[in-house]
DNA sequence: GCGGTTCATGCTCAGATGAGCAGGGCGGAT
DNA sequence: ATCCGCCCTGCTCATCTGAGCATGAACCGC
């Protein structure tokens, strides 16, 4: 009678949700009470049987939302749909998207914003609407000058934030890392960079994203580090970046000596942080985006739906 | 304005089908009233933003059932969901399971059922349950000796069919094609033969199935056809093989000398038949289904979503 | 400017649905 | 054999939802 029951249940689905019968004419069409016909049909949503689904580049994930606030403690979290998407591209211009929604949205509008910089970054800039602020002030809070082509994006990105939000940026005129531990301890104590870095101390928020740990990062492009680095980083176990910082699974510097030669924010003052927005897709950064929530490095994560499953479910 | 009521449609079928909220609740949250909110989730239905799925083995396609009865003139159609299937193997089992019930369910039960063989029916046979019908004659409508091994597959169908519905078989006790037409002509003028084929005709149901015009052929793993032949008659069109008489997509006999040397039914005989059930699942076998629709080769069809699909929007 | 048209809005009302409850059948324990 | 408790069923009632309608704003051509 359970087999029975539950072919019922996706005859009185089937007639439900496809030809939009109500519960009443179910009921007549299959012999059954209406009371029977509703009883079925939520027998059938809780196995699982029915599966809804929103499809739209600009949908978002409430449930997963949920979980990861309760489950990872997060204050805030933005999941988007990734159904019917094919490339990964896609999905990052979509997170990107929802991470300018939510900054938009964003209340009480934070005084000054401390943000990092990288691919995922300048997309929410380009993202942003202009006028979404009205008068923001954005700070670097990681190095960034470049050291060959491709120089200024890092400037840019805070540049384009800070303008769109009708505010002034304060740029980090100081590359991220630093061959000699000696030349990064320079450059800090220079009093522009030292203030900078102070402002950034004091930010009301921060947003920044994470990068993989593998060729394709933006160190790698930028020449701050050599593929072979990015390999030797792996193999003590690195998962990512934050802010220019090599993490393990745990959220652990892997390398205290590169570490020491980065400059900007450390992840400590990050974790302090009473907002921190991190922003992070795509399936490269699985590991990363596990690190950053579960050693609390953001307060507010946004993400993709599969990045978010695999935080939840592993 | 119009993008935002996009979003918003977005945001509402979010809180609506994923949170559960009623539409007040919801109209709350959103600043709206509760009828626009309502008039928003109909216009997500409409953009087809919402997509609800049944997921579940013995789950039908009621709607493409409809559009396949209205816009291809079937009598009866059933259209297995393949949501969640891996393998080709799957697709067709769901659909043999929908045959089998199809069977079982079909009034007026029909006193004499002319069947088909085929590793399609075959698996129809197995999903039948013992006790489907209280007395039913089978008949086998076209030839089904095999020339080599896997002798008798043609025959246990029919058989097991008979069985099942607690009635009797009538085997076709010649081979599906022979060498020489005069063979062919001999055979049918025996009396034992002749007579099966009359009972064949006046059969009130017919089972069949249809085959792709491959290599994989039944006819080619039973000898009857060498992988040559199957490649001239795809040469000369030839899209598959229902009743072992192989059409081309418009439903013509491909090959008018082969097919004389066909023993069975012949394809007009079916046409004209009151109820022509065939049985159609798997990608290789779009083309066939295809034409045996078009041409009015059957009154019912059991297919599986992608076929049907196909069919439908080609 | 003006009349006409279109369209979104908020409403009434009836139909559809879900929560919770009483009755009764069934199986297991004593 | 009888009692007890569980679960399934069909019910009442309150809530939710969709259809259809009147209103008024915006838009368009004249």
């Amino acid at each position: 009678m359970v087999e029975t029951d539950e072919l019922l249940s996706i005859r009185a689905a089937e007639l439900y949700y496809e030809e939009n019968k109500t519960q009443d004419e179910i009921g007549q069409a299959l012999h059954l009470t209406r009371w029977k016909v509703g009883r079925l049909l939520s027998q059938a949503k809780a196995k699982g049987y029915i599966r809804i689904e929103i499809v739209h580049p600009r949908a978002r994930r409430l449930p997963i939302e949920r979980r990861l606030r309760e489950e990872r403690g997060l204050d805030d979290a933005i999941v988007v749909s990734s159904a019917g998407v094919d490339s990964a591209d896609e999905v990052q211009v979509r997170t990107a998207q929802a991470a300018a929604d939510y900054l938009t949205a964003l209340r009480p509008v934070p005084r000054t914003l401390g943000v990092s910089w990288g691919r995922t970054l300048h997309l929410v800039a380009g993202h942003l609407r202009q006028g979404w602020a009205s008068g923001v002030g954005v700070v670097q809070i990681n190095g960034g000058v470049s050291l060959n082509r491709r120089a200024g994006t890092a400037a840019a990105t805070a540049v384009a934030i800070a303008q769109k939000g009708a505010g002034h940026a304060t740029l980090l005129p100081s590359p991220a890392i630093l061959e000699r531990i000696e030349t990064k301890r320079a450059i800090e104590s220079d009093r522009v960079v030292a203030g900078v870095i102070e402002q950034a101390r004091s930010a009301s928020a921060y947003l920044f994203s994470a990068g993989a740990a593998d060729h394709g990062s933006v160190h790698v492009e930028s020449g701050y580090l050599a593929a072979s680095d990015v390999d030797e980083l792996v193999r003590k176990g690195a998962v990512g970046d934050v802010v220019g910082r090599y993490i393990d699974p745990d959220g652990n510097i892997v390398d205290p000596a590169l570490d020491a030669r980065t400059v900007g924010l450390t992840l400590d003052e990050l974790r302090n942080a009473d907002h921190a927005i991190a922003v992070i897709a795509g399936r490269s950064k699985h590991a990363v985006a596990d690190a950053v929530v579960r050693s609390g490095l953001c307060t507010v994560l946004v993400t993709d739906e599969e990045t978010a499953l695999h935080i939840l479910d592993g």
